[in-house]
RNA sequence: UGGGGCGUGGUGCAAUGGUAGCACACCGGACUUUGAAUCCGCUUAUCUUGGUUCGAAUCCAGGCGCCCCAGCCA
């Protein structure tokens, strides 16, 4: 970033500073809360970025915080590749910290509520304690177990720990207000039962876990968090995390303040439905590129400067049209990684769809070598060598043999430019018993050598190639969006609007030599066509690339728009 | 029907009482050995009604619309 560049500003660093300002607080402390149940998605991003960037702005710090308070949905296989993703994204922490790690001290501040008569334990059934919270018309109906004696509830709060109640037979409950409007107020439960599954990391130590309104806060004070960022549809659980922070006599309360979370279109983001695409064998498994996990991108070829570039561009606000968020274009993403591998990924050629082309005057065995330009966008990178012989392949996509208006490309008796090669004519076309095109006859012009024409003349396109004796095989691996609405869960069932074109994979594409031995993980732009990386599985001799993304593509929106 | 929140071009974000701007998308053009990139240009917006003010996207009041909340999930 310059100095002309504007600091990054939105509501959220304006109450920072402000704080800080104000003298409300005098050091910025912020936390990353996943709950190790899934894989971090584009959608966490957002969160995860908000925090660390202005822990980084104000010179404060980051705290990475594990919120496993429900045993039943949390492993330990979620908190590897939680880190592992996020230390990938470019976020730094100074520690990781569980909730678990301090159930000890919750449970004696819960203690301390109990005596202090904030909190009872309630008898009543799920069903009850569902029944009597009443609606949004209704106000709920106290518990006959409200007006326990604090010594009752202390002798049964210890005992529910103790292991000696059933699960759902007990909970503890703060006593605000069974009447409050907002619903979060009306005796929110604190501790419920649970004696299985054991916890990833306290085992069975505990059989009671603290609900999340009761975790967050306290958990924040004790860390020293001074700003609590979530998402919007915590905002109606902050008067609640102030009242037990009140009622605690915590001084130095931490801020909650609330964002917009980010929502992508043609994509889903819950859990829910994310598990199922995996669980269900629509998609590989939770890194398949076309899933917006951190892990799926990442094998996608996205780049960790993309993706924050793209949250940047989303901006944060606290707008909610859609899902407590944003819903932004999926085209900003393609934007970003775009940009970005423009500039970096080196140019190759590689034909997707081949059609032989056979150069009929030139001399049979021979090869040149011509010198190619690695990177337009960057002097530096260099030049590589590109062998050129009698065969090729082009790309079938470039001849039309009646070639509609606007085309530009090969057709019988037009003249191309082989990129980095010599100007072709197509003389004629070889097909097979079903009329389909198989090969072009053509010929070249020697004085075109490198791609200029010595007469003046001009090309109007400039197609990419290979030399067949020379290619390299490689399957590669077309990925489009995964579905084809822009909000895949608007009406009923969202795997009803999946994509069936989302993967396409071509066994055998042809490559330039110089890709056979790529490795796992480079990023190329194979020219014309898009921005493709090697895959996980590739290996040398079965390479195997996926498409990040696909170049704009004039033709394809004259083509389209022709058509229609 | 209770509580909370949000309404600025197609989408997202700015403008903090003083010329409504930026990005993506769209459309048009220049350039081009990638129909890419780059460059130039263009269309399109303040939910509504009233009020305050010299002046309102911004302040006030009413209306309308959208989102979230009735898990022993987070």
């Amino acid at each position: 970033m310059t100095d002309s560049t504007p600091k990054p500003s939105d509501f959220i660093r304006e109450a920072v500073a402000e704080d800080l300002r104000s003298g409300r607080f005098t050091t910025v402390r912020t936390r990353l809360p996943p709950e190790p149940n899934g894989y971090l998605h584009i959608g966490h991003v957002k969160a995860f970025l908000i925090d660390y960037n202005i822990a980084k702005e104000f010179g404060g710090e980051l705290d990475l915080r594990f919120d496993d308070t429900n045993p039943a949905k949390e492993e330990t296989e979620y908190v590897d590749a939680i880190q592992e993703d996020a230390h990938w994204l470019g976020i730094e922490w100074q520690r990781v910290l569980f909730s678990s790690d301090f159930f000890d001290l919750l449970y004696e501040w819960a203690v301390k509520l109990v005596k202090k008569g904030k909190a009872y334990v309630d008898d009543q059934s799920p069903e009850e304690v569902s029944k009597n919270r009443g609606s949004w018309t209704q106000p709920g109906i106290d518990s006959p177990y409200r007006s326990r004696s604090v010594e009752e509830n202390l002798d049964l709060f210890e005992r529910m720990k103790n292991g000696e109640f059933p699960d759902g037979s007990r909970t503890l409950r703060a006593k605000i207000d069974m009447a409050h409007g907002n619903m979060n107020l009306r005796d929110p439960i604190m501790y419920r039962i649970i004696h299985e599954p054991p916890h990833h990391r306290t085992g069975k130590k505990w059989c009671i876990y603290p609900m999340y309104d009761w975790a967050q806060g306290q958990n924040d004070a004790m860390h020293g968090v001074t700003h609590s960022l979530c998402s919007i549809e915590y905002e109606d659980h902050r008067p609640l995390y102030e009242w037990f922070l009140n009622e605690l006599g915590i001084e130095n309360k931490p801020r909650q303040i609330e964002f917009a979370r980010l929502n992508l279109n043609y994509t889903v983001m819950s859990k829910r439905k994310l598990r199922r695409l995996v669980e269900e064998k629509y998609v590989e498994g939770w890194n398949d590129p076309r899933m917006p996990t951190l892990c799926g991108m990442r094998r996608r070829g996205y780049t960790p400067e993309s993706i924050r570039d793209f949250v940047a561009r989303a901006g944060v606000a606290k707008t909610i049209n859609f899902r407590s968020g944003v819903f932004v274009d999926v085209a900003v993403l393609e934007a970003c990684i775009r940009d970005d591998l423009n500039k970096l990924s080196p140019r190759k050629m590689a034909v997707l769809n081949p059609l032989k082309v056979v150069l009929e005057n030139y001399p049979e065995g021979q090869v040149e070598e011509f010198d190619a330009l690695n990177n337009p966008e960057d002097a530096a990178a260099g030049t590589r060598k590109v062998p050129f012989s009698k065969v090729l392949y082009i790309e079938q996509d470039d001849f039309r043999e009646e070639p509609p208006p606007k085309y530009f490309r090969l057709s019988p008796g037009r003249e191309v430019r082989l990129r980095n090669a010599y100007f072709i004519k197509c003389e004629s076309v070889v097909k097979d018993a079903n009329g389909a095109v198989i090969e072009l006859r053509c010929t070249y012009d020697p004085a075109t050598r490198g791609g200029d024409a010595p007469d003046g003349r001009k090309v109007k396109a400039t197609l990419h190639w290979v030399s067949a004796a020379h290619a390299a095989p490689a399957e590669v691996r077309l990925y489009d969006r995964l579905f084809n609405d822009p909000d895949p869960e608007s009406a009923g069932d969202f795997l009803a609007n999946l994509n069936p074109d989302s993967l396409k994979v071509i066994e055998r594409a042809w490559l330039e030599p110089s890709l056979a031995a790529a490795q796992p993980g480079e990023k190329f732009q194979f020219e014309r066509l898009g921005y493709f990386c090697v895959d996980i599985t590739s290996a040398p001799g079965k390479l195997v690339f996926n498409r990040t993304v696909s170049l704009k593509d004039e033709w394809a929106k004259i083509e389209k728009r022709e058509k229609s």
